[in-house]
DNA sequence: TATGAATGAGTGTTCATTCAT
DNA sequence: AATGAATGAACACTCATTCAT
């Protein structure tokens, strides 16, 4: 979740906890802010889920608020770096595969990283850096799939509305895990990654079809 | 948005305000719930904008939460009545269109409406009253893809889960509507009501084809 | 204390608490910040001295340091009214013995209004407006000091700096009378007063004089 | 400013550091004090200013408020010397000037300690002995201005008291001086030393003198 | 001797809610 | 029905101080 050079504590020096302060804020957080809500989840809280003084959160971060921040961006940069190992050598439907099931498991085995970037609603709470970071995250998606479309692969239309559509559909199964509705074995997941594809997919069927008029 | 008979004022007899104290707390709850969130908008803020002291919030709902649940119940009865209007004796694929086109034009004249409903996450404030009335909802969505499914021209699987897949693609078009990126006459809505039409629909593409595992 | 083109409440108008719950509360911060402090003063310790509850300050004012500037310029304002009122058709010596007098009065029967003007250092506490009054308070002084310059009852030199000799002297009195170190009666006001109109007049002794360097 | 009998390191042994630590918190603390004010001075900037550790503070000071004490002792001392050398050969009022000359040049060169002396006001920070401290110097003026008034030179009246009017002119200077509005040099000092000797020397104009009163 | 992470009591401030008018 | 001053618990945040290293 963090990343080595964003912590300040990389010294080797610590008083009491090897487990590390600052990890055990961001995992505290990262579960009150996905289960709760920024809002609903107090400082008090945090403090006393991690097991540390209310002060020592002001230790590590400015306010709650760069808390959130900070653990936003890195939950994103791991969503992005799945996004980034899929080979550009696949096919763009094999490549949507691969990033959609590398994020199912990351739903199974950490579901409260994937709430906090598809689920919470952050309203004015992000900073432009934040921002930023998710908009990379779906530029990275949109690339793959505006390869798709000059493959014929995906429809016409914006390669953004279909980034948009594909991950609307990923993110509903993504859901669903995080939840523990499904498990990462379920045919649930299959099926509607599925259906993502076949709402992008380029076909007799696809955008501009007559009769489709409502 | 209103109902009249949830309103306490069914006597007829108005003092001195013919648009409704009640009316104007409800519309000013609404617009600042769906812009800054429940959490952010403060009750002296409702009451400003209302036009009305702080107290008089109290004199037609228990609480803050209660005013959340009265106007939410409110937006999803609107909706829900949408989806009852469109005739049975449509094929799915049709009254899906009519409801989604419903639903747009709502989206259009009444955006607040739509994001209070599908775009904000309400957490542990919604009561259960609350909830049940937005799972009839889903569930009349559901009886019209349970009866394309036996009508073969929905995919085999859960009509729960083709449900929240045709939801999650319409309702991404209507938040688009709703935050005036699109208008209600734009291609948009239109390519992704057929793209969510598209990833429910029974083909050859359809579920359990060979080669679609990850 | 308090002007009442400044009190918001002039409407008639109060739940249960004739005396004027500002007032109060503008009671209690003057007299906290001039024993103790303004630092060491707490919200806590104000509400409960003026015998409300901690939140009722922000409904009067707007934070603690605006509380403070309130009471500040008030006090700026009576003592600027003493200094007015001194009749300009008497000479410079008498006018000055008045404003002192006048204010020996005030330090007698509100000593912390005293206090707060000119005993307490601000630091960057006070904003703009309450700084322009105090420098119009001084202002005043300056131009009846101005006049007896004109008139060769006052020394040569700059009248700015006459205004703060005599003002730091006649300072050191009220000083002890708001200490109730002396009385309004006493000797040591009286003496104090003419050695402060003596360090500024003009005589045979005035700046200049032969053997006076260092 | 700090005296070899109160310095723990008396051992002559210095570690690392020849500029001594427990200097270098003693000046961030003095010039941070008198320009911010002790509340709104904290540790982690007293630290920070001295170029050590948060927690290093407390190996030579008790507490911030030792810490201020054992300043505040320090700045008296240096005063309190000047006074003291001032041959008592010398007449009241040259003694005067030589004293009043010596802080001057105090007030150009370490402005700080001026200030931390004369003009802030401590509150119930001080503790006993430095309380003790300052009366000390204080008496030592007392003492001067007590042969002046013996030998006629001063006007009669409580010698404390000409003490504290002389001050308060002498205090009016160094002010300006440590404030760099007035430069060592600059007529401005004369003019008021002089007024300082005005206000409390005898002559015909003295204390008692008839049409006095207010 | 020096460090700096950790502490926790305390701060100023907010805000949903009450109630005398 | 409507008001708005008053409430007080809760909030995010600060900071002098401690102590294992």
């Amino acid at each position: 979740m963090t990343h080595p050079q964003e912590t300040p504590r990389a010294t080797g020096r610590r008083r009491r906890d090897p487990a590390g302060t600052r990890d055990r804020l961001v995992r505290a957080a990262l579960e009150l802010f996905t289960t709760h809500g920024y809002h609903t989840s107090t400082t008090p809280q945090i403090a006393r889920r991690a097991g540390v003084a209310e002060g020592t959160i002001y230790r590590h971060f400015d306010s709650k608020e760069h808390l959130l921040n900070e653990i936003y961006r890195a939950a994103v940069r791991l969503l992005t770096a799945a996004v980034k190992d899929a080979p550009t050598s696949l096919s763009c439907r094999a490549r949507l595969e691969r990033i959609a099931a590398a994020w199912r498991d990351l739903a199974g085995s950490d579901p409260a990283l994937i709430k906090l970037v598809f689920l919470t609603r952050h309203g004015d709470l992000l900073d432009p850096r934040s921002r930023e970071s998710f908009t990379q995250l779906r530029d990275e998606i949109s690339k793959v799939i505006a390869t798709g479309k000059s493959a014929g692969e995906v429809r016409s239309g914006s390669a953004q509305v279909w980034t948009d559509v594909w991950l609307a559909l990923v993110v509903l199964a993504l859901e669903r895990i995080a939840n523990q509705d499904w498990t990462v074995q379920h045919v649930g997941p299959q099926q509607v990654f599925e259906a993502a594809w076949d709402a992008i997919e380029f076909g007799e069927r696809g955008a501009g079809r007559p009769g489709a008029g409502l």
